[in-house]
DNA sequence: TTAGCCTTGATT
DNA sequence: AATCAAGGCTAA
């Protein structure tokens, strides 16, 4: 894995250099002198001595001892960096994965310093393009805003938070263990290697089942969270973030086979690349996120009464950051042991075969391009997920077992129709689909696979910085019969598919390639590009927000919106405060521009239509497969998506993984019934009968009764689901109906998502900084409203009164543990 | 304004 | 030389 990493990053310099080239007219290119002041730092003498190694143990980061947590924070280093002495790497493996990413192009590896360092210069070229924005309004005429550069990057410690070491070294998810279904049944590592690297996996190993793999059977159908059982061998993966300060004295001991593979001439380059990075996010945590956990029973489960089927993030209580506390609770409760494997080609491929048998059978090197794969995906923000890749897409980028790459062959369906499983597309030559607009695609263009049309139509609109406006509501349907009725909605689904605005060239120059920066934003990768590179890593334009300019005003929104979630009683007295805060702020509103800006990129953060619906419910419910098997997937995917979409914020380097984690770990519940909720009510089924509230309820349980029933394989009674799913079916039917009614539209959607995960209850450190942002999202979302809606006052105020439902509605689903439960509701209008 | 076809130029 | 994804041109 270490020369595949190290073969990425030369890519990334020659991507980089291009863009350089490309972009060296550009005057504005000018930050480059700025010094670093993230503590974080992992290399900065990296950057200035263009010395890019990274110590091997830094860029192969096993922990091969976990302690469990102890302490409330967990604050001893949860990974110790152990040098493996059983790791010997095989060169020909390694060999033969340089050679597998040939090619290929960069992959975000950079030290968040880079970060800070790199996103100047490579987004000067989106910059302005971000600016475009799509609704009603001007356009900015005055061309590409300065880069947002007067908010000095404060050191990270200044800010009030936890950057110790240990800290650093924090695991994102393993500090969510209820929110991490692979702490729920040793299926987990294969359902997320279904997730994140089936692109890069042999056919064969692909057919490994879960439950071949696992020892006892389970002793009786899982229905609850707490019913399911972990008999067996198996495994968990977990998202580690590893060591991100690396000392500059320890890169330049650089391996011998950094010295081997990288020649000296182009360690500039390497440098460089490290430098101007992608997305900013450190390169540690970007190339070993993982580890994998096993779990053996020690005791029969004890479970609570059979009940509906419960799927579930653990029961018990959110703790936050001192969630590594927790291990031992889940120990407790599930009866298991826990026990930290490190993920390594060479513990795989050793002595664990009993614990990690689903990676036994494949090389060290797969092992590695999963770890590698997995790394890429996991923390690099983007418009899209991987999960977007359709399984045959992935299936197309597998490797032959010799380490030989075929041909990855680009697929032209849109997320939406290409989930399914009937999308075979092997050899057999399909005409490629615009994922705008179902027209015969001519190629990948800016980022997606595109007609023609749509790809001038996107050239043109934001070479002009055209702005559109929908005269129904903003849902348009786009095909190729109707595309030219409605741009904004045309170009609104430019965005939400992945299409980057950064490729449109801002210097007009024809020809040759993009730079890396702007090619790592592609949902797609070039077809020549061997296998490993493909999972349609995407990354959004990385625009530093700016600071939070109304700090006084929307602190009072913030503590007001905090109330209000905190205490829904107070709703009407909140609104005729936030009224007045509306009505006294408005000399400083941000400029409208801005905020389409930054809805804008919220909007290509959040793949909606994916993470409001379960893509494989038809696969749950027909395969014959475990019941636990099926909500652990269901689990899967929600965190998944979850931590894919907290990657792709825009803010998401503003603030440590750490913060970022226990945001998670606070609001996931209500991002989920937000997202589904709000899903619902904007794509769902128009009611043009009006159908009552009561009426969709019943609809609602009946739709859940005969999803259970598939699931479970018997059938239940409605009485036993209104009793146990009733309060929550109805509260989330409550939900979307109010949403409906008020015609809620997608870009309050993402704003309140943003909102609803920044406010944080309880104080800690970093408060002010998320307070910080989410006002700054506040006022995205009340400019917005004021200039779509200027006959609606109260929308701003009405939205924020629906918090309250959500949390109580989220409260809910905490409490059934039946989390798929609103995406079944989802599923008729997905499907 | 759209979209099909052409030119360009870096990469393979 | 072929490929591919940029931008350009122009008839409709």
């Amino acid at each position: 894995m270490f020369p595949l990493l190290l073969e990425r990053m030369y890519k990334m310099s020659l991507f980089h250099n291009i863009k350089l080239k490309r972009r060296k007219v550009d005057s504005r290119c000018s930050s480059d002198g700025e010094t670093n002041p993230d503590p974080n730092n992992s290399s900065p003498d990296s950057v200035v001595t263009l010395e890019p190694v990274l110590k091997e143990e830094e860029l192969v980061h096993f922990a091969s001892e976990f302690p469990l947590g102890s302490g409330e924070g967990g604050e001893e280093s949860l990974i110790t960096q152990s040098e493996d002495p059983n790791r010997s790497p095989d060169t020909n493996m390694l060999e033969e994965e340089l050679e597998s990413v040939k090619g290929s192009p960069m992959q975000s590896v950079q030290s968040p310093s880079q970060q800070a360092a790199s996103s100047e210069r490579e987004m000067l070229s989106s910059s302005s393009q971000d600016n475009v924005f799509h609704d009603e309004g001007k356009c900015t005429q005055e061309g590409a805003p300065e880069v947002r550069s007067e908010k000095p990057k404060e050191s990270l410690e200044e800010r009030g938070l936890d950057l110790s070491a240990s800290t650093r070294q924090r695991v994102f998810i393993e500090e969510l263990p209820h929110l991490n279904p692979h702490l729920w049944s040793p299926s987990s590592a294969q359902a997320y290697k279904r997730h994140f690297s089936a692109h890069e996996e042999r056919p064969h190993v692909k057919q490994q089942s879960v439950s071949s793999l696992r020892g006892a059977p389970h002793q009786k159908m899982p229905l609850v969270m707490s019913d399911i059982p972990i008999s067996g061998a198996g495994e968990t993966v977990i998202w580690t973030s590893p060591s991100q300060g690396l000392q500059p004295s320890e890169q330049t001991s650089t391996s011998s086979i950094i010295s081997s593979e990288i020649p000296v001439s182009r360690r500039h380059s390497v440098s460089n690349m490290e430098r101007i990075g992608l997305l900013g996010r450190p390169v540690s945590s970007r190339s070993h996120p993982l580890s994998l956990y096993t779990s053996t029973p020690t005791s029969p489960i004890t479970s609570s009464a059979p009940t509906i089927g419960q799927c579930g993030i653990s029961a018990g209580p959110i703790s936050g950051l001192s969630a590594i506390g927790n291990y031992p609770s889940f120990d407790l409760q599930y009866g298991t042991n826990v026990q930290r494997i490190p993920f390594t080609a060479t513990s795989t491929s050793t002595s664990r075969e009993d614990v990690l048998p689903q990676f036994r059978s494949r090389s060290s090197s797969l092992v590695s391009t999963s770890l590698i794969s997995w790394s890429e995906k996991l923390p690099q923000p983007g418009p899209s997920s991987p999960t977007q890749l359709p399984d045959t897409q992935a299936l197309n980028l597998s490797v032959s077992g010799n380490g030989r790459k075929e041909e990855p062959t680009v697929m032209a369906a849109t997320p939406s129709t290409s989930r399914g499983p009937e999308v075979e597309e092997e050899e057999t030559e399909q005409p490629m689909v615009c994922m705008i607009c179902e027209d015969k695609a001519t190629g990948l263009h800016y980022g997606i696979i595109t007609c023609e049309g749509c790809k001038g139509f996107f050239k043109r609109t934001v070479q002009n910085k055209r702005v559109y406006t929908c005269v129904a509501d903003g849902n348009c349907e786009i095909t190729k019969a109707q595309r030219n009725r409605c741009q904004y909605c045309r170009f609104q689904k430019c965005l939400r598919q992945g299409m980057v605005l950064a490729a449109v060239r801002e210097d007009r120059m024809p020809g040759g390639r993009n730079s890396g920066a702007v090619y790592n934003l592609y949902k797609v990768k070039y077809k020549k590009h061997k296998k490993g590179q493909k999972n349609g890593q995407v990354r959004q334009e990385q625009q530093k927000p700016p600071s939070s300019r109304y700090p006084q005003q929307e602190w009072a929104n913030g503590q007001i919106l905090k109330t209000a979630l905190t205490n829904p009683a107070d709703v009407m007295h909140l609104r005729h405060r936030l009224e007045n805060c509306v009505t006294s702020s408005r000399d400083r509103q941000m400029p409208v521009e801005q905020a389409l800006s930054s809805i804008t990129q919220l909007i290509q953060c959040d793949d909606f239509e994916d993470v409001a619906t379960l893509s494989n419910l038809q696969d749950l419910l027909s395969i014959k497969s475990e019941l636990s098997e099926k909500l652990c997937q269901i689990g899967d995917n929600i965190v998944f998506k979850l931590v894919q979409w907290t990657t792709r914020l825009p803010f998401y380097s503003e603030l440590p993984v750490t913060v970022h984690t226990q945001l998670l770990t606070h609001k996931w519940h209500e991002i989920l019934v937000l997202t589904t909720c709000a899903y619902q009510a904007i794509h769902g089924p128009i009611k043009g009968s009006e159908a009552s509230l009561e009426q969709d309820i019943a609809a609602g349980l009946c739709r859940l009764q005969t999803c259970l029933a598939a699931m479970m394989g018997r059938p239940i009674t409605l009485d036993q689901l209104r009793s146990e799913a009733g309060p929550l079916v109805e509260h989330l039917t409550q939900l979307s109906s109010a949403f409906r009614r008020m015609r809620l539209c997608i870009e309050e959607y993402v704003c309140l998502k943003v909102i609803i995960m920044l406010n944080q209850a309880e104080e800690y450190q970093g408060q002010r900084e998320l307070e910080a942002i989410q006002e700054r999202y506040l006022a995205i979302l009340r400019e917005f409203i004021e200039h779509r809606f200027p006959q609606q006052p109260s929308r701003f105020s009405d939205l924020l009164a629906r918090l309250p439902e959500v949390h109580a509605a989220a409260g809910l689903l905490l409490q059934s543990k039946m989390f798929y439960v609103p995406f079944i509701l989802n599923t008729r209008i997905s499907r």
